[in-house]
DNA sequence: GCAATATCGTTGCAAATGCAACTACTGTCA
DNA sequence: TGACAGTAGTTGCATTTGCAACGATATTGC
């Protein structure tokens, strides 16, 4: 009996296991956005999702980043003091709490932002070529429900980190 | 007008950006894996993962993990290291190739092993407990399609390392 | 008004990662 | 057979990461 048990197996496969599938589409496609598009910039992942997040809710502080995109504060730093680095932010203290520094973009910072904010969503597009529109809708949502019940049981024994 | 186009913003947000939402659920439920369970075992990530094909395809040489796995060849070299380190694994030369070393689990590895996959597709089922069994099914087949795509364009501009 | 506590962002440090160079072994072709 | 090219796996190194400790500013409670 245990016999057989060791030999049936438990048709436990890698490839098919949910969390292993969503990391490897995850560095994939991560990658591709890497290779194509962000290192022609010079940018790396964490300062285009800050430069993104920036373009759509400016000003915004470091911790609104960190809220919104589940990144780590450190990263979200480091990302930010590159950018900053490179005259793609301005960074103004805000006269109200002076620990809280209000990040915009800098003319050339937006002008990036505008010319990769198309080349990322065709990036999108393309990997999702073969994806219905209908399939393409619900993989994000389907992904958004994910995300949301991974967050609820990370947060039962832990903190929240990215 | 380029007021009006800096007004209006591009309708662009991170958070409903695929490479985004793939790379945050990922990296929570990785996490909430590791929290729960690999760390419990004293296993890394990349560990699990080798422990897991050995499991379903033994014995096996480290260059066929890595074909199956879709991880750096050092990685998988490295987590086999720690696997023998602590006697989760044995490694047998074979005869007919002196540089494959094929591997299977030591009795040790094969008893955390059989522990650890009923929990892994607890923990699976928890994350997707929201969603329906077509809705899980279809989810994974999205994933699997959007792998294949991304590694398409990501195989024509370079090599396909993790 | 000021001590104690909390929050924002930065930095130090150890661990994990990816790439490329390397060693060891195998196969091929002359 | 013996040089040459190719493959399997390991290691060195620079970069990235996550966590925790820290300095600076804000807030709270007395």
């Amino acid at each position: 009996m245990a016999e057989l048990l060791q030999e049936q197996g438990h048709l436990f496969r890698l490839e098919d296991f949910l969390p292993y599938r969503l990391s490897v589409a995850a560095n994939r496609v991560s990658r591709a956005f890497a290779r194509r598009y962000a290192q022609e910039f010079g940018l790396t992942i964490p300062e285009w999702r800050v430069l993104a997040v920036v373009g759509d809710s400016s000003p915004i502080s470091a911790g609104e980043i960190v809220l919104r995109t589940a990144m780590d504060k450190a990263k979200v730093s480091r990302a930010v003091a590159g950018l900053l680095d490179r005259d793609l932010l301005r960074r103004a203290v805000n006269p109200l709490d002076q620990r809280r520094h209000m990040l915009t973009h800098s003319r050339k910072g937006r002008q990036i932002y505008e010319t990769i904010v198309p080349r990322a969503l065709a990036l999108e597009a393309e990997v999702t070529q073969e994806l219905s529109a209908e399939e393409r809708r619900l993989l994000g949502s389907l992904l958004q429900r994910l995300i949301r019940q991974a967050s609820l049981l990370d947060a039962d024994e832990g903190p929240d980190p990215e």
